[in-house]
RNA sequence: CGGGAUGUGGCGCAGUCAGGCAGCGCACCUGCUUUGGGAGCAGGGGGUCGGCGGUUCAAAUCCGCCCAUCCCGACCA
């Protein structure tokens, strides 16, 4: 294509509003614009990656065996009250009302459609099946940000299996994983496969596929020794041990005046290691007492992954002093039964503790965890701090923010179940299939390539989803023996199937070099008479800046092979 | 939903405190000169100053309400 007829409208200064370097850099290189919050326009060349990445997912899908179909965007509310999501997934889900009155939900997700065209498959010999779509999901996020990071409208591939038995979805869940590795490879994305919650999902198992990045949302925890990788959100560390302070027979209540905090009490000769937190939770609408480590943060997730339980939120201080007398800061759960009590598990064992005496101002030093307080639950309820040791190997952890670039889950039987999917098995009896679920956005995944390719000058694409392979960068348009040379390679090299982009533009050299660059494409041949004069054009990498003279004769020769190589990068 | 910030031409900004002709840079159009790393000169086009209401002789500017966008948090497959 020849740059003078395209719309590529770049920008030298980015939009104020925009913070993510990838939002930056796709916003100038007229990649996408805004339309509103978390609602992106694809320009042409955003467009042309975005296809690009969605081929790249296609062909690995279809590797392994997975079927293309396209389901709906637009579903009843039926199929969702059917799995119970209508009411569980609350506001994140666009709802309308057509002209009869009808609920009908904006898709997020496709279990519900999936099984329920999974209805049709009646003989455990129809199975396994995998199916999958790139389509747009819709989803009313709190708070859509960076650029195409996180949106309420994205194009997401996603993929469900559905297995006679649990290794039939060992085997599916196994063969995405594979996917989902060869996947990322070709997109120039190193994502670092790790343990996950599966929340508001469900089921059994999940693995996230999480690339590095300062523009991420979640944290995870990596072994530094063994390759152990976590979400934080369930990742476990050895706990450091503590030498138990010496103890009486029983707790001894002290004075605390206006002392509400952990470091506070620090500060007062008592240790963090050496305190039991105390935090009281509503949870879906009941109180419950959360007991920690004084040193360690309480993870949510943990609990909720943990218990089943839906709503959870700290108590207020009125509904806290009502139930034991205290306000936050002098909590404490010795003595205390009425509210079930959880507590993490590196609290066992514990003694010549200190905590709260449920009396403003006032502590309790000397408790023995297991001999004063009645645990009901012991659990693993902590956030792991960065250089913890890790539970597999010792090694220190660290805790690295990181981009969801993908999401596997094993689901097992509850959408099956939930939509009367069964089979008969070979016995002749009615069995109900277990399913698999797998997302890859594919907006998100152009992003986080912008995230980790790039430099001062703009975007460097790997050329398996680059908008244009190679830019033809013409100096002077005026010369002819330049223009004649570079219409006959764009001709030559689009025959051959490579995306040329030629810039025939009337503008000065600067101009073009630092367009080509912003917009991130990996090969320029710069053709101008200085070169010609000695019968060579130049060539230049994008990602190395790397610049060779070629001659004229040789330059279909190199631009092929360098097409050719960097397509197989990453497979 | 809580906290903070911002809305002035396509993009970046000044002007708002102290009311009085809507400005600057980039981009765009025309002409001339220039042309291997974001050219120079001259001329030109484009803005309901986020919206509604109020105060005033007069509102981008003061007051009230609303809306939008971004950031932090909460939340979130």
């Amino acid at each position: 294509m020849r740059w003078s007829t395209l719309f590529i409208p770049t920008l030298r200064d980015a939009p104020a509003d925009a913070e993510a370097l990838s939002h930056r850099l796709l916003v100038r290189g007229g990649f996408i614009r805004q339309l509103q919050s978390g609602h992106y326009s694809m320009l042409p060349l955003g467009w042309r990656v975005h296809r690009k990445v969605a081929e790249v997912i296609r062909q690995e899908m279809d590797a392994i065996g997975a079927q293309e179909l396209l389901l709906p965007a637009m579903h009843p509310a039926s199929v969702w009250q059917q799995s119970g999501r209508w009411e569980s997934m609350g506001d994140e889900m666009f709802r309308l009302v057509d002209r009869k009155g009808a609920d009908l939900v904006l898709g997020m997700t496709h279990e519900e459609v999936i099984a329920l065209i999974g209805l049709e498959l009646s003989s455990y010999r129809d199975l396994p099946q995998m199916w999958y779509q790139i389509q747009t999901k819709f989803r009313d996020e709190p708070r859509p940000k960076s650029g195409l990071l996180r949106v309420r409208e994205f194009t997401m591939k996603d993929s469900y299996s559905i297995d006679i038995d649990d290794a039939g979805l060992d085997r599916s869940f196994d063969l995405h994983h594979h996917a989902y590795t060869r996947i990322f490879a070709r997109l120039g994305l190193d994502a670092l496969p790790v343990e996950a919650s599966s929340g508001a999902m469900g089921g059994s198992a999940s693995i996230e596929f999480m690339v590095e990045s300062p523009a991420g949302e979640d944290d995870v925890a990596r072994c530094t020794g063994c390759g152990y990788a976590a979400n934080v959100e369930r990742a476990s560390a050895a706990t450091t041990p503590v030498e138990n302070r010496p103890g009486g027979d029983a707790p001894e209540r002290f004075p605390t005046p206006g002392i509400r905090t952990i470091v506070a009490l620090a500060e007062a000769g008592h240790p963090p290691e050496h305190q039991v937190k105390t935090l009281v939770y509503e949870v879906d609408g009941e109180l419950v007492l959360i007991l920690l480590r004084g040193d360690h943060p309480f993870l949510e997730q943990k609990f909720v992954d943990a218990t089943g339980s839906g709503d959870l939120h700290p108590a207020e201080t009125d509904r806290i002093r009502d139930a034991l007398g205290a306000s936050p800061g002098s909590l404490g759960a010795v003595g205390v039964d009425g509210p079930p009590i959880y507590a993490d598990h590196a609290l066992r064992g514990r003694s010549g503790m200190t905590t709260g005496a449920n009396d403003d101002d006032f502590h309790l030093d000397g408790v023995d965890v297991e001999r004063d307080i009645a645990v009901d639950h012991w659990l693993d309820l902590r956030g792991i701090l960065d250089g913890e040791p890790c539970a597999v190997c010792g090694e220190p952890l660290e805790v690295v923010r990181c981009i969801e670039a993908g999401h596997i889950f094993k689901l097992g039987r509850r959408y099956a179940e939930a939509m009367d999917m069964s089979v008969l098995d070979a016995d002749g009896r009615s069995r109900t299939p277990t399913m698999g679920s797998y997302g890859i956005g594919v907006g998100r995944a152009m992003a986080a390539v912008a995230e980790v390719h790039h430099d001062d000058a703009g975007l460097i694409w790997p050329v398996a989803i680059a908008p244009y392979e190679v830019v033809l960068t013409v100096v002077k348009t005026d010369h002819e023996p330049s223009m004649d040379l570079a219409d006959r390679w764009h001709d030559e090299l689009t025959a051959a199937g490579v995306d040329v982009l030629l810039d025939d533009r009337d503008a000065r050299p600067g101009v073009k070099f630092a367009d080509a660059e912003l917009i991130g494409v990996p090969l320029r041949v710069t053709i101008g008479p200085r070169g010609l004069d000695q019968g060579s054009v130049e060539f230049t990498l994008r990602s190395t800046g790397e610049r060779e003279d070629v001659a004229i004769d040789d330059l279909a020769g190199v631009v092929l092979d360098a097409v050719a190589s960097g397509r197989r990068q990453g497979t």
